[in-house]
DNA sequence: GCCGACATGGCAGAAACTGACATGTGTGAG
DNA sequence: CTCACACATGTCAGTTTCTGCCATGTCGGC
């Protein structure tokens, strides 16, 4: 049994099967215009049992994971490819904004994302995502802010990020999406870390 | 009937059985040492049929909701009666230890925060009571601080000051609540509103 | 003392989960 | 090539959470 490389070539398909499932999901969400369907619906449209369904997703409402995960990566990855010479702030703006073609989401998923916003069990596999992204930009800000003292002077700008970055998303997708969702993030983005770089 | 006050006598009864179911699940929770604890003794504990507490609380663990609200409503009280010529960072750090005599946690206290802070869906019932504080934050910064054009730099500023101190707080909170809280947030809050202050 | 609003309780049932066991499929050793 | 084992899935029964419905009881006003 192969076990050099990181993901086990079982699990590499346990990840497609959790992602195909998660967007029949997301789909039926759609269709639906509310989250309410049941796991039997899902996992029958996903064509697996609903045991199956609850043992790749504990809580129903895991069943989001996934996509989020995916996004969070896109951000993760888009933030290592910008140059170390880049303002923080506008690296920032490119890492996030790098997953939308031209700073527009489909109406698929915008309406998604609506959905996502507007329901809390499901908002918070949003920010549970936003959280492993945390670490990613906390290693980025290490290397590009004055480093601070207490453990707190680490992470706090990191989380502040994030959670700004959230706060203008979500005013963006309620608001209709029709704003300039870079310099929104631009605005928030520079107010957070002129206090950032204070320390 | 009467309908002149506010909050109706039948309304104010319920509330304290919210409030007392509550304290009941608290004490539950603490003494186990984990959030298991099932509707039924919950409901038997607090002298309810679980009918009734599924009235009170349609999800279960939305039964933590009325001690997080009531901290909030400390934490807003204490910040109404700050003076207003009191630097804002300040003003801040006095309504958030307000609730806790000398910045202490009694060790019952400790243990159930740390249940909430490490057990997600409780997790996200603290931060739907914090989204009410940031409407009271809002509200207290606008009076403080030069205002912005965009929507945004007026919620954004209290959005991130919540968000700093609850990350300061669980930070607090799982690293043993040894260290000074009181300073710890001044210096959050500080780098918060350094950027927003530039605005 | 009567009436009506309202909260509670009990019961049946839906939906979300879980443990245990059996089946199928693929992969590596011999 | 075949056997054996690991592993994911499905089925089934059972627990827990949550909901609709109706009967009962209690409290406040007439």
């Amino acid at each position: 049994m192969p076990r050099g490389e990181r993901p086990t070539l079982t699990e590499r398909r346990a990840e497609e099967l959790r992602a195909a499932i998660a967007r029949t999901a997301m789909e039926i969400f759609v269709a639906d215009g509310d989250t309410s369907a049941k796991v039997e619906r899902i996992a029958e449209a996903a064509g697996v049992s609903p045991r199956t369904f609850h043992r790749h997703f504990p809580v129903k409402e895991d069943v989001v994971r996934p996509l989020f995960r995916a996004t969070s990566e896109a951000v993760a990855a888009a933030l290592r490819d910008v140059p170390d010479t880049t303002d923080p702030v506008e690296a920032l703006v490119v890492a996030w904004t790098a997953a939308m073609p031209g700073g527009r989401l489909s109406e698929f998923d915008r309406r998604f994302l609506t959905l996502m916003v507007t329901t809390s069990e499901y908002r918070l596999r949003w920010q549970e995502a936003d959280q492993e992204l945390c670490e990613v930009i906390a290693g980025y800000l290490d290397r590009r802010l004055p480093a601070g003292g207490h453990p707190l002077h680490r992470t706090l700008p990191a989380y502040l990020v994030v959670h700004a970055t959230r706060h203008v998303f979500e005013h963006w997708i309620t608001s209709g999406s029709e704003e300039d969702l870079a310099g929104l993030l631009r605005d928030a983005l520079r107010m957070v870390l002129a206090g950032a770089a204070v320390r």
